[in-house]
Formats: structure tokens, C-alpha cells, sequence
RNA sequence: AGCGGCGUAGCUCAGUUGGUUAGAGCACACGGCUCAUAAUCGUGUUGUCGCGGGUUCGAAUCCCGCCGCCGCUACCA
């Protein structure tokens, strides 16, 4: 059995879900959906990360406490994540107890192995803050946020000596060059740590909202310390070291790049001084961009300025698009680990393009042309039939993507087969032709929906389901096991094939 | 400043180790078809491949310089 673990970060609790958050989740989600779908056992986790005192500052603002404040912020995530119809098998809170527990073992090991140090720590202090500076984040000497002076203080903190890591992390580089995708990425972290690392303050004393240090209970844990420990917590480290060997350290982290260095650096490195295996791959995604000159009215915020992406819920695209539209664009629409450009416009030509013109309407086609020549029972496919190749191909293609995290390529592929589907059609016009003469090439086209069906699966579930139960099948192209579910055969024959709405009705284009 | 990357058709981008008339999708134009969501199929137009030099029989692809944009250079969710 090939076992598949992938993670999407924590999302940290004070900011509301947005179109950042999504792409990320999503395209963790549709790769989770692939490894299920060709037989592996696999486990996608996600989450919220909760401390911190930014979270503690707000809950206060609001009147409740630290908790009451993050069941309230986290579950706007997890609820999120059901309106994108979004699968994870976990969902870790950094301030559940089993988070705690393994926060605690985790770090009590490294503390043993003789990487964890107190020292002291200096540095530039803002009061209204309750946080440090560097002199270069400061404006003419002054706190950047609140403008006023900083004093120079000293806290005994405990450090983690990633100093003593440098050598071993270059070596575990060399010899693992597939670690972390895209090469450009790994080269950034990689020359970052030649460049020579510092120890780094991993405890607190000035706030209470964190992780009890098990030694020392005057300090809590620095909330990044904690979070990335999150990746172990659902494979419940230190209660069951066999449920860990059994997933780690085969682990693929989906990440976006402003936090390379936490999961490049930091990350293998406490992985190293904790006995534990490295994550086996990173793979660090692009941001979205909104700008540029094309600005949509949908796009410009109350005071007419650009909106952002911060500021774009996934709710308000899924209430006007769909579902499934939003997961296929934000899928297909940027390769995955570069930036991409994000606009209502390219949203609503990729949508009447791709979805309405060329997959809902040979759905349509098809299923109207089978009504009217076999009496809507769906015949068998011709085995000689020129699309048999397409769909081989197309099959081949879209795995080969999704084994190298790359969505986009695999639904491309997919959308060749449509497009030789509805060619094929036009070639042999069986709208024209008697019934009978007709069964090979219309057995073909239902045959190459049933595969498209299979092959939008991680993309477009509800779709996929949809069209499943067009075709007259029962159950769900979830239940299917690719390659072999996708071989050109005969099981859709005798089936009777429904009709049914447009899947996805033609949008205005934008003026 | 140092290191790295980018600049290719109106738009978004592909272009393997340099090799025949530089590609795809969208958009656009024309033609076909009318089963289908004014969808689809076919054909076609457009590019000094950022600028200037150089190496080579031959460069978008290698070298040098320049211009423009971007990323990283530690405690930033």
C-alpha cells in the first residue's frame, strides 16, 4: 500500500479566510483527491494556528478570552473549507491537547539532545507593541506601527541553536535535491543557509497565550515554534510512534513562499535535533496577484480603490460561480509554484471557455444526440475508435501531472480529450445519420465523458458526480480506482443517459 | 550593495543539452455545421523572441554591456 501525507499550513487564526488561503487549500485538496483516487492511502491535514499575542491582544479587544476567541476565528476556516468542498481527513488546532502534548515531547527531546540553551536576548522593544525590532525595521529610530520611541531591553529566553545545523542541513540539501520544488526555491533557502545561521528565541515570558514550556514554566513557546510542530501532532507523536514511522517522514508540505524559511530551515533542522526524519518534499506555491490595469467593478473596493486578495472571500466567488468553477480555476489557471495574476475577468473567460463551451456543452451534445438516435440507452464504444488513443494519452498525462504537483498541466490534458471528443463528433455528425449506424461513435463519445468524469475527479468532485449520474452509473467516480477504472471499455452500455441542465450556463462577458 | 530570477503574438504563457518557415490557449477574422449552453469544427492574421554588441555555418536559446521589473539577504502569518 503507498501511502500519500500532505499538509497544507496553519492558518493563523486573526486572519479572516481569503483567496490566499483558499488556492493553497485547494490545490492540497485536489492532490489528496488524486492519491485516493489511485488507490493510496492517503491523509491531508490542515488547521489553525492560535496562539501568539496577536491572537491574545484581539480576543481581548473582544471581550473573551484567548479561547473563546479562537473557537470562534478557527472554525471561520473550517467552515470555509466545507463551502470549497474540501476533504481533509484532520483538522489540527495548535490549541487542542493533543497539540499540546506533542509540542511538549517534541521539544523535550531537542532540550535533551543538548540544542536548546537559555540566553539572553537584546534587542529594541516597543511597549505598545509587546514585541522587538531590528534597527533596520525601525523609522528614523522610532516603532514603525505606533511611532513612538523603542528601549533597549533583555529577556532570558531559551534559544534553539540552528547554528549547529548548518552543516548538516547543507549536507541533507545535497543529498535530497528533490526536498524542497521549485529548484528556484530550494536555491533561496539554500544559499540563506550558507550565508550562516543564528541561534533563534524560541520562548516567551511576556505573554501567557502559548505552549508551557515543560522545563520552565515561566516561558511559553514562540508561536512559530510550536505551529510547525502541528505537522506530527496528527500523527500523534509520542502516543503512537507507530502511526508516526507509518507516515513520516513521506510527508509532502504544500506551502506559500513567504514562509519558506520556517519549513526550509528551521523545520529539518528541529526535525534533525529531535531524532526525527526531515520532511521528505516541500513544495512552495506562488502567490496570487491582483492588479495590473484590468480592473473589474467587482474588483474595486467601497473607497474605489483595487481590492485585494486579503480581501477576497472565497464565499462571495462560490455564490456567484460555483463551487467546483472557483476549485477548477484556481487549479488550472496557475501552475503551482509561481505567482499568478488573479481577475474576474480571467475567472469569467475561463469559465465560458473551458467549462461552458468546451465540457458542459459536449455533456449536453452528447446526451441530446444519444436521446434522439438510441432512445437515450447509451450504446458500446467502438474499440477501434480514434479517441481511444486520445483518452489513453489524456489519462497518462493528467497522472503524470499530478504525481509533480502540477494541476494545472493535468487538467490541460484532460481538456485536449474534450476537445477531440467534440471534433470527433463533427467529423463523423451523427446527428445526421440514422439510428443504428450510429452506436460506435456515440458509445464512444458517452465513453469519453466517463473518463472525463474520472479525470476531473480531484478538481470538480460535484461535477465529476454529476456527470456520473448522467451517464446512468451508480455510485461514484470516487469509488473508482485509476488507471484501470479509466481503460476504454464497455460498462456504460445499456445505461439509460440523462439529459439534464446546463452543468454550467455561459456568463456575460465583462464589458 | 551582494546573490538569484524575469522581460517571446492584443492577453496568459510554452519553448528540452543552440539547428529546418518561433509555438499553445484565449481573443479576433473568414468558412463549415446546426446535435449542443449564439455552443462546436476547420482555416487564418499579428511577433525587430527588452536594447546593443560578440561567439558560431546557424542563437529566443551561449558570452559581454545596458534598460526595465521582481525575489531573497533571520524571528515578518
Amino acid at each position: 500500500m503507498t501511502r500519500f501525507y500532505i499538509t497544507t499550513p496553519i492558518y493563523y487564526v486573526n486572519d479572516v479566510p481569503h483567496l490566499g488561503h483558499a488556492y493553497c487549500t485547494v490545490n492540497a485538496d485536489a492532490i489528496a483527491r488524486w492519491h485516493r483516487l489511485i488507490g493510496d492511502d492517503t491523509l491531508f491535514l490542515t488547521g489553525t494556528d492560535e496562539h501568539g499575542a496577536k491572537v491574545a491582544e484581539a480576543a481581548e479587544e473582544h471581550g473573551v478570552t484567548p479561547r473563546e476567541w479562537t473557537d470562534r476565528t478557527s472554525a471561520r476556516f473550517s467552515e470555509a473549507w466545507e463551502g470549497l468542498n474540501v476533504s481533509n481527513d484532520d483538522f489540527v488546532r495548535t490549541t487542542e491537547t493533543r497539540h499540546y502534548d506533542t509540542v511538549r515531547d517534541f521539544l523535550q527531546k531537542i532540550y535533551d539532545n543538548g540544542f536548546i540553551k537559555k540566553d539572553t536576548y537584546r534587542g529594541l522593544y516597543c511597549v505598545s507593541c509587546e514585541d522587538y525590532y531590528t534597527p533596520d525595521d525601525l523609522n528614523d529610530g522610532m516603532c514603525p506601527v505606533h511611532g513612538r520611541g523603542v528601549v533597549e531591553m533583555e529577556e532570558d529566553n531559551y534559544f534553539f541553536q540552528l547554528s549547529a545545523f548548518q552543516d548538516r542541513l547543507i549536507e541533507w540539501y545535497e543529498k535530497n535535491p528533490d526536498a524542497i520544488r521549485p529548484a528556484s526555491k530550494r536555491n533561496e533557502a539554500l544559499s540563506f543557509i550558507k550565508g550562516g545561521l543564528k541561534d533563534v528565541s524560541i520562548t516567551r515570558t511576556s505573554l501567557s497565550w502559548g505552549v508551557p514550556v515543560p522545563w520552565d514554566d515561566a516561558h511559553v513557546f514562540y508561536v512559530w515554534y510550536d505551529a510547525l510542530i502541528n505537522y506530527l501532532t496528527a500523527l500523534g507523536y509520542g502516543e503512537d510512534p507507530e502511526n508516526v514511522a507509518t507516515w513520516w517522514p513521506h510527508v509532502h508540505h504544500l506551502i506559500g513562499k513567504e514562509i519558506i524559511r520556517f519549513h526550509c530551515v528551521w523545520w529539518p533542522a528541529m526535525c534533525m535535533a529531535a531524532g526525527v526524519e526531515p520532511p521528505a518534499n516541500i513544495f512552495v506555491h506562488g502567490w496570487l496577484l491582483v492588479g495590473g490595469q484590468k480592473l473589474s467593478k467587482s474588483m474595486v473596493d467601497d473607497q474605489g480603490g483595487p481590492v485585494k486578495l486579503t480581501q477576497i472571500t472565497p464565499a462571495s466567488l462560490t455564490e456567484d460561480f460555483g463551487v467546483d468553477a472557483i476549485r477548477y480555476h484556481l487549479l488550472r489557471n496557475t501552475p503551482l509554484g509561481t505567482d499568478g495574476e488573479f481577475s474576474i475577468e480571467g475567472l469569467t473567460e475561463r469559465y465560458n471557455s473551458d467549462l461552458a463551451n468546451n465540457l458542459g456543452n459536449l455533456v449536453a451534445r452528447v446526451a441530446t444526440v444519444v436521446a434522439s438516435k438510441c432512445g437515450g440507452t447509451a450504446p458500446a464504444p467502438d474499440p477501434q475508435s480514434p479517441l481511444v488513443a486520445a483518452a489513453a494519452q489524456a489519462v497518462t498525462s493528467a497522472s503524470d501531472a499530478w504525481q509533480r504537483f502540477a494541476p494545472h498541466e493535468a487538467l490541460e490534458a484532460t481538456w485536449r480529450l474534450i476537445g477531440a471528443a467534440n471534433a470527433e463528433l463533427e467529423n463523423t455528425e451523427p446527428w445526421k445519420a440514422e439510428p443504428g449506424t450510429v452506436d460506435d461513435v456515440l458509445g464512444s463519445a458517452l465513453e469519453v465523458v466517463r473518463i472525463v468524469a474520472l479525470l476531473i475527479a480531484p478538481a470538480m468532485p460535484a461535477t465529476s458526480l454529476e456527470i456520473w449520474h448522467r451517464l446512468g452509473l451508480s455510485g461514484s467516480p470516487e469509488d473508482e480506482r485509476l488507471p484501470g477504472a479509466a481503460d476504454w471499455g464497455n460498462s456504460l452500455a445499456g445505461h439509460d443517459v440523462i439529459k439534464g441542465d446546463p452543468l454550467f450556463p455561459r456568463r456575460k462577458t465583462t464589458p
